[in-house]
DNA sequence: GTATATTGTTAGATTCATCTAACATAATTG
DNA sequence: CAATTATGTTAGATGAATCTAACAATATAC
């Protein structure tokens, strides 16, 4: 059984593997914050527990078996940040950090039962995929706001970013998953857009916002 | 902040404590499974940061900032037991290891929101005083079922043991907290007792039974 | 009140996850 | 393609939490 250290480090593999699955030492110590030879020692680990492939002085793939590691733990935190948000009344900028602790909580009653009284929830509050029971993970193709002409009427339906921050701009501008969006026009310079929706006539949105805002094109 | 080590020794040494307060080391290594040499180095540890008082050759004693900080602890424990029991529909006998491994997160809305979501109960599932957020804990003097005289109507309020085995022997025996028990009968030689409640019309339970059922005398 | 048993301590080793300093390889770039 | 920069590795140290073996103090018991 992986250590709560070693669950942290497969869900860092997991989410900066590329196209490729292969995951950079350097990029893996910038993603935990620690340094590259605590990263090449604990990657040796975790080849030895069979996580994941290490060759010296290449990238580091994780195997069939840390890949379902990650996806299981990913399952756990998406389905403990759904619930504080669906049965708890917590707001969806406040679900990150406790979900970040509870994933590591070894009960797979607790999370059946989170999953139960949800009926199977497939995407988190911010719209991610939540893993099935045996890792396996739906991937959607959403396109970026950043992507979308002007006319087009969209969902945001889910964010390429979850900070608080970012999820405490949204809330201050009342833009939540689901709400609908009129794309009024973009400014050639900045890349930014104005739209509209709900009682906001024209919001005016940076190309920095409008790539994390991840949007289903609404066809009528 | 106590690591979680730290944290279960906090626990166990409030648990331990006699009406002193006192705890011997002995105890306490037998309490957390471990060797006599680990308990030694972890109380001068505990003592550097003035979770309690070490001398050598004496039983340590929680300082007030240990005891606040074991009984915080123990309201989280119970907190979550509760919730898990009330809000999330698990058996009384399923909660002690989740709330074991969730008593350690540090979220303190996660453990508000459970309080509020409940109306602030005062007992956990097994009738244990859940803490207030001050980290008092209000002390009830139940009996024991092993003291009561024949002829006597109890209600069950609380257990002195609430491993699985013993939750699981109550549940085959439709035992619950708040059943009516009519004490009939003595037996002088092994001090077992025999009781009617609900539809069961003459139950005997064993002496080591009796003395983990802990009541209160019902005056009608 | 000495002998024995119990309880507690010290010393030294181990494993995990981390670090810094120094070095090695690979990639980039003029 | 040689020089520089970026990336990765080795070696050795540290602190936390644990262990065993050996020893010391206290308590118990005849």
């Amino acid at each position: 059984m992986a250590s709560q250290t070693e669950e942290n480090y497969l869900k860092s593999l997991f989410n900066l593997a590329n196209p490729q699955g292969e995951v950079n030492i350097s990029d893996l110590a910038n993603q935990m914050q620690v340094s590259m030879p605590t990263v090449n020692s604990m990657v040796k680990t975790l080849q030895k527990s069979g996580w994941l492939i290490y060759e010296k002085y290449k990238p580091v793939t994780l195997t069939p078996k840390g890949q379902k590691e990650a996806a299981l733990i990913i399952r756990k935190h998406r389905l403990t940040e759904m619930f504080l948000v669906n049965k708890m009344g917590f707001g969806w900028e406040e679900v990150h950090e406790i979900a970040e602790q509870i994933e590591h909580i070894h009960a797979p009653k607790l999370f059946e039962r989170m999953d139960e009284m949800m009926g199977n929830p497939t995407i988190d509050p911010h719209g991610s995929p939540i893993p099935d029971k045996q890792g396996r993970i739906q991937q959607i193709n959403y396109l970026s706001l950043s992507k979308i002409k002007p006319l087009q009427t969209v969902i945001l339906a889910a964010l390429a970013n979850s900070s608080t921050e970012f999820l405490e701009f949204l809330n201050s501008r009342n833009l939540s998953l689901g709400t609908e969006l009129h794309v009024l026009s973009k400014e050639g310079y900045d890349q930014s857009i104005v739209v509209s929706y709900l009682n906001h006539p024209g919001e005016t949105l940076s190309e920095k916002v409008c790539e994390k805002l991840l949007v289903r094109i609404l066809d009528l």
